[in-house]
DNA sequence: TGCTTAACGATAATGATTATCGATAAGAAG
DNA sequence: CTTCTTATCGATAATCATTATCGTTAAGCA
């Protein structure tokens, strides 16, 4: 079992999910920590983000442009992404479903919904 | 308005794809097409998914391994993808999604949900 | 104060997708 | 039927996000 060590590095990148919130992907998150820890590697944003994401601190978050964002808000919710402008909104899932998606309806013009459940199928839980 | 003609090619594509019911890759629809048919390009399958893609005739599907997939059936339903052995499995959203969802969640062991809504927000469509 | 090894920075490698480019052929017009 | 325009083709180079490599550094324990 290999231990974990929490870096300075590490520190400041889960800090600064924390502290966000918008859906930043690695590139921006470097480029936003460059200014204040100029020492701070590419790979390194790379390599955390992913062990954060294996601890279950971070989640990832697609957005259908090829690139990986990510998110430090832990419960689940949906994203709804502009074609337009590329800004993720956070929409909140609540017991009334469907009420949410006629609003949402309203106010935006959906042209793709992207719903992906991941897990263990029943075939390989056997 | 560039107008669009239906190629040989462009129709050899479509039909696998109207006649699949897994999830194909770009590259898993050349290496299968290529078989009977050895003179078509990688480039014209990529190409011709994503004019198909903007006709509206096939769907773009993420399933979180950096590799888009490609789904002729187009009316909205949700995918779960295995983990395990990678298979993405069709779930049909009907109008009693919650009851659905507890459903889901006895046959598998879901770890992630993740759904994006795609179009355009209020501010962009002012 | 060492020792082990996780994590680092720098950079090369990978791999999916996209762009380029000259050639081909579809479809309209003459 | 022939010519013209241009969408599409095949081949391949380029792009770009992400991952792997590797020698070095430093965390945390003994």
């Amino acid at each position: 079992m290999k231990q974990v060590r929490f870096s300075p590095q590490r520190e400041i990148i889960y800090n600064y999910m924390l502290n966000t919130k918008t859906h930043p992907s690695a590139e921006t998150i470097y480029n936003d920590l460059k200014v204040e820890h100029p020492d701070l590697s590419f790979a390194t944003v790379y390599r955390n983000l992913k062990l954060l994401e294996e601890l279950g601190k971070v989640k990832r978050v697609y957005v259908g442009d090829n690139v990986e964002r990510y998110d430090a808000c832990c419960h689940d919710h949906a994203h709804f992404v502009c074609t337009c402008c590329k800004k993720v909104i956070d929409i909140t899932s609540d017991e009334k479903m469907v009420n949410k998606f006629n609003e949402i309806n309203e106010d935006f013009k959906v042209s793709r919904i992207c719903l992906t459940l991941e897990g263990i199928c029943p075939e390989c839980k056997k």
